[in-house]
DNA sequence: CGGACAAGCTGA
DNA sequence: CAGCTTGTCCGG
């Protein structure tokens, strides 16, 4: 638009519209004075992944640290960014030939979050900005507050000593207990498990960073905890509160908050798919917080009704709730085979579940279109077309059935009944909503991910996808219309997921003290995941799933990256060339695909003597990026 | 990323 | 050859 050359014939009308630029035309490049100091700086610019070095101004020389966010002229531009060092002496450049900073924004992350950023920039082969973004402060600041030093207000933990081991105070012990120092500890929990005891008595030990998968749950908590009489930080708005001591709580990116004299770090609903990030580097708030937790030698506590495979395999310890107070939490769990109900063979809503719909007040029912279903069944005997083993659905591909995963392949016959008749099962939430309208004679609200109710007071029967899960904070009956999309999804953590699904249910229903009922309807009434569930016993399925990741050597016996994008080929030719140079080195390494999208899986299986998260960030490392744009994502929560 | 600068293309 | 597009390079 407007350049220097426009400026000739008429500047102002150029310049109405464009602001002059922030930098000056030329900038001086000087060595440091006495009393100034030499930094490193990362500019917060993508595609630009290296630092520079600059002066730092004597007016700021006590004020600039590690973590800081500056502003400096870089090649004709004014840029932020983050001090990743201080008193350094400059590389690749003669030292009177740094630039002056122009500006310290505001205080950043502390030096040892900075460290830790950069372990996971590593770890999940991203850049270092996106993470040091996550983990600066939304709005600038100008001071670190003081921290405030002696222990807390409340005493010890010792109004739990001598009492029974109730629904609380299990947790109490297990959390403060002396071995939860040395370890990473399991805390399986059941579903209304109350967090609030736990946490004041980790609180009177220390200073607290409490890590919750969503801003609407640590809202919640925070406002529990500060009428429990608890010096709250609530993230990210109070983001330097925590340079003060007390408990620090947020979602995910709260695991890089400032926080004093850390003494324990605990994440809540560890299952939960949104403690990691979407967009690469994809780091995960539980790894994260498990290393802050080693460099700290803080405590590390993770908590859920539901632990992931990786949790449980990670904990040194783990500790169940009292089966009696886990049973207590899991609501009722009414299984309908839809293979056999009189109408759910065709129809999406069985006598069993209508049934219970006409005796509740509000319901919600879930019935999950996502990932373009093409699930088959057979027209004879209603089954689902699955692969032998039963545990993946297989779909239609030239002329024949296919499972995505494995490419286990036969024609289009059922394997139940022989039957060759197969249909396909779709139906929209729209098309179902009046559908049971009419059934029960009521309206039903439609919920869907973009639209339907707001998450104001929805009340009655809600039917949507997964999202109608969030918009209410309670009812009578959660219905699964179709848990097959779950159990039999083409990821392998499909039966993880499926059961994070089961804990929303249960805490909008209440535990089966609080008459809360879930019904599911299911083509495979003898899943692993159905089956944990109507026993309210999670570890059940954890154990028979762990086997079958080690058969494979997924996560968590081995580590895993997606290739993706038009660079993915030649990536993974470069990680080919890598690996075979050094044959030994990279023995257990295996690249899987190209899949059915061009994409590719890079696979470590856990061998004896390393870490498969590290070699397989130690081999990343040491590809050569080509020129095309691939994505490579790290512990791909859905593959 | 985004600017600067060079090389390549086009039309009068 | 001016005027524009496209490609490559580089930053302290």
């Amino acid at each position: 638009m407007s350049t220097g050359s426009d400026r000739l014939f008429d500047p102002g009308a150029f310049d109405v519209a464009t602001p002059a630029p922030a930098s000056p035309p030329t900038v001086e490049r000087r060595g440091p004075e006495p009393g100034e100091r030499i930094i490193r700086v990362l500019p917060d610019v993508s595609g630009l992944e290296r630092e520079f070095d600059y002066v730092c101004p004597a007016r700021w020389a006590e004020d600039i640290a590690v973590g800081s966010l500056v502003r400096f002229d870089l090649n004709r531009r004014r840029v932020a960014g983050w001090v990743t060092e201080v008193d350094i002496t400059p590389t690749d450049v003669d030292v009177d030939d740094l630039v002056a900073i122009t500006k310290i924004s505001s205080i950043g992350p502390p030096a040892d979050v900075v460290d830790l950023a950069r372990w996971a920039a590593r770890q999940w082969h991203g850049r270092l900005a996106p993470v040091l973004r996550a983990a600066s402060p939304h709005r600038m600041v100008r001071t670190r507050p003081a921290s405030r030093a002696g222990p807390p207000a409340n005493g010890p933990s010792d109004r739990f000593a001598g009492e029974g081991i109730d629904a609380d105070g299990w947790l109490v012990a297990a959390a403060v207990s002396p071995e939860a120092f040395d370890a990473i500890t399991c805390l399986e929990v059941s579903p209304d498990d109350d967090m609030i005891p736990m946490l004041e008595a980790l609180h009177a030990l220390g200073d607290c960073l409490v890590i919750v998968p969503d801003v609407r749950r640590a809202h919640r908590l925070a406002g529990r905890l500060r009428r429990h009489g608890v010096r709250v930080h609530l993230q990210p708005n109070q983001w330097s509160g925590g340079f003060s001591g007390g408990v620090v709580v947020g979602a995910r990116s709260a695991v890089w908050a400032p926080v004093a004299n850390l003494r324990s770090v605990v994440v809540l609903d560890e299952h939960d798919e949104s403690l990691q990030a979407e967009r690469v580097p994809t780091w995960h708030a539980r790894d994260v917080a498990i290393e802050r937790a080693r460099r700290a030698g803080a405590r590390c506590l993770l908590v859920s009704p539901v632990p992931s495979l990786t949790a449980r395999h990670l904990a040194g310890r783990l500790i169940r709730a009292p089966r009696s107070v886990q049973r207590h939490g899991w609501p009722i769990t009414e299984v309908v085979d839809r293979r056999r109900d009189e109408l759910g063979f065709s129809n999406l809503f069985s006598s069993r579940l209508v049934e219970v719909l006409r005796g509740a007040d509000t319901a919600v029912l879930v019935l999950n279109r996502k990932g373009r279903a093409r699930l088959l069944a057979c027209r004879s005997c209603g089954e689902l077309v699955r692969t032998e083993d039963g545990h993946q659905v297989m779909i239609e591909d030239e002329g024949g059935l296919v499972a995505p995963a494995t490419g286990e392949r036969r024609p289009l016959i059922c394997a139940s009944c022989a039957g060759t008749a197969l249909k396909r099962l779709q139906l929209g939430v729209g098309r179902a909503a009046e559908q049971l309208s009419r059934l029960l004679g009521r309206p039903v609200t439609e919920v869907t991910g973009t639209g339907g109710a707001p998450d104001g007071r929805t009340t009655g029967v809600i039917l949507g996808t997964e999202a109608a899960l969030h918009a209410v904070d309670r009812c009578d009956v959660v219905g699964f219309l179709d848990f097959d999309q779950e159990l039999l999804a083409p990821r392998y953590r499909a039966g993880e997921q499926a059961l994070a699904l089961m804990v929303l249910a249960a805490r909008l229903v209440g535990g089966r003290g609080d008459g809360g009922r879930v019904v599911i309807q299911t083509r495979v009434p003898d899943h692993r995941v159905v089956r944990a569930v109507v026993a309210g016993d999670p570890e059940r399925f954890a154990e028979e799933e762990a086997v079958q990741r080690a058969e494979l050597g997924f996560p968590p016996s081995g580590a895993l990256a997606e290739l993706s994008g038009v660079g993915a080929a030649s990536y993974a030719a470069a990680l080919v060339a890598v690996t075979d140079a050094d044959p030994d080195r990279w023995a257990a390494v295996r690249l899987l695909g190209p899949r059915h999208d061009d994409r590719y899986l890079i696979s470590v299986p856990t061998t004896a003597d390393e870490d498969p998260w590290v070699m397989l960030a130690d081999l990343l490392a040491a590809i050569p990026r080509p020129k095309q744009r691939v994505r490579i994502a790290v512990d791909p929560p859905r593959v």
